[in-house]
DNA sequence: AATTGTCAATTTGTCGACAATCGGCACCGC
DNA sequence: GCGGTGCCGATTGTCGACAAATTGACAATT
């Protein structure tokens, strides 16, 4: 009935702005999560920043290394390559469930959200159009109606997001992006199983390619130019 | 060369032994883990503690609730529900995979694990024999060369065992656990993906099915007699 | 008798402090 | 010049303490 009293807990709280540091790309791969300084920044002790690193790192988004503290996490093309694998189990199998469960409102809602993906494209702000494009895929999986599944994938994504902030832009055609979810949803209606699960696999095996290349040829500069990369926290 | 000073923090090793509390039901669904209480237990400060319980709380073993403290977490039978439906979709993902990059060696392992199923089925030790149990499942997971995957599916794991532990014995016949392995095997052998899809979803169903009944009858009782589940920590 | 209000005991949230440890730097012997 | 060694500042690991909040019991009121 009443809402709750969003009384969100520093630990929250900490975690959340930390987690949206990384992923818009504020805080580069690489760099050291110093307590102090983040305590600092935070106008709080150390123990509630610990506590929400300590939850960052249980999620994959930095690494920690006792006695030497926290660091945020580099993904490798490797990293990527798998993430987007698992992806593609965990969304398609999410399909096939919501292929079964799904209501009339989740259809429409996500007919909505293509739509809002193409005033996006039209408007040119690429960044709230990859925001709103997972925000897509979230609403598909929700439609399995498996709470577990939907939370797995949302670490998924976050580590995703942190993928493609370093990259800039994944498609030339903003366009393109709002398309391709269209035969996702068609099939969907239809109740076309084969063809609901060929058009997504297709659909993220794309962004998984253009992800894992992208990543590879990132490497390879690296390693190229023999300067390490310059990751140093702003 | 020199094997790991084993200086696991003390973290870690206050989560792993509140998990294994948990998963051997030594700690029941809906204790309360008061943070003196544990330090006291473990003969630390509370800082340890509460950073392993928000570690537990990630991977969903314990549910906390601001300015109340963390519980046991009480799995419902649609939670279960869930996570083996999530275990379907993850592990059939990871057999297909492995069906491409298993190698002779991992295969193996899985034979060789099989055969210690009949080992323990012979001994009826039926603990030790589902823990075996798991450990096949996560070999095969592993020969799926994603170790983000692994990563969710042992989480998921613990999870199972939990709810597993409150069961107390899932089949009658422990010598039909062994054999039910052997068709999966055989299928990743022949390389038939078709079958091994199969035999992996019959297998795992089967579980899933005993599981949520047994959970579904659990409920019942405990609605029925109107005195809630007696939980509390020995 | 049921509900509300009050109070004490317990527990959480956060903090600052201290010891242990790590990384880097100068120093030393070769 | 170079590799090893010991010191020093910085950072983490852990602790005990205090304020704020919650729980449960008991008394007061309708």
């Amino acid at each position: 009935m009443f809402s709750e009293i969003s009384t969100t807990d520093l630990v929250t709280q900490i975690s959340r702005q930390i987690t949206e540091a990384i992923v818009t790309g504020r805080l580069k791969p690489g760099t050291r999560l110093t307590e102090l300084q983040l305590s600092r920044e935070f106008g709080t002790s150390r123990a509630p920043v610990r506590e929400a690193a300590r939850l960052l790192e249980s999620q994959g988004l930095v690494v920690f290394s006792p006695r030497r503290g926290f660091f945020v996490r580099t993904l490798t093309a490797v990293d990527l390559r798998d993430i987007y694998e698992l992806r593609i189990g965990l969304e398609l199998h999410a399909a096939s469930l919501a292929l079964e469960r799904i209501g009339q409102a989740e259809v429409a809602g996500l007919e909505r959200q293509i739509e809002k993906l193409y005033r996006l494209a039209d408007a040119g702000s690429a960044e709230s159009q990859i925001f709103e494009d997972f925000a897509f895929h979230r609403m598909l999986c929700a439609a399995s109606h498996n709470t577990r599944l939907v939370k797995v994938y949302d670490e998924l994504a976050t580590e995703m997001r942190a993928g493609i902030t370093l990259i800039g832009k994944l498609y030339d055609d903003p366009h393109r992006i709002a398309e391709t979810h269209e035969p996702i949803v068609a099939a969907l209606k239809k109740g076309d199983r084969k063809e609901l699960l060929e058009a997504l696999r297709d659909h993220i095996t794309v962004a998984q390619e253009a992800v894992v290349a992208l990543f590879h040829r990132i490497e390879k500069d690296d390693t190229d130019a023999q300067n390490g990369p310059v990751w140093h926290c702003g």
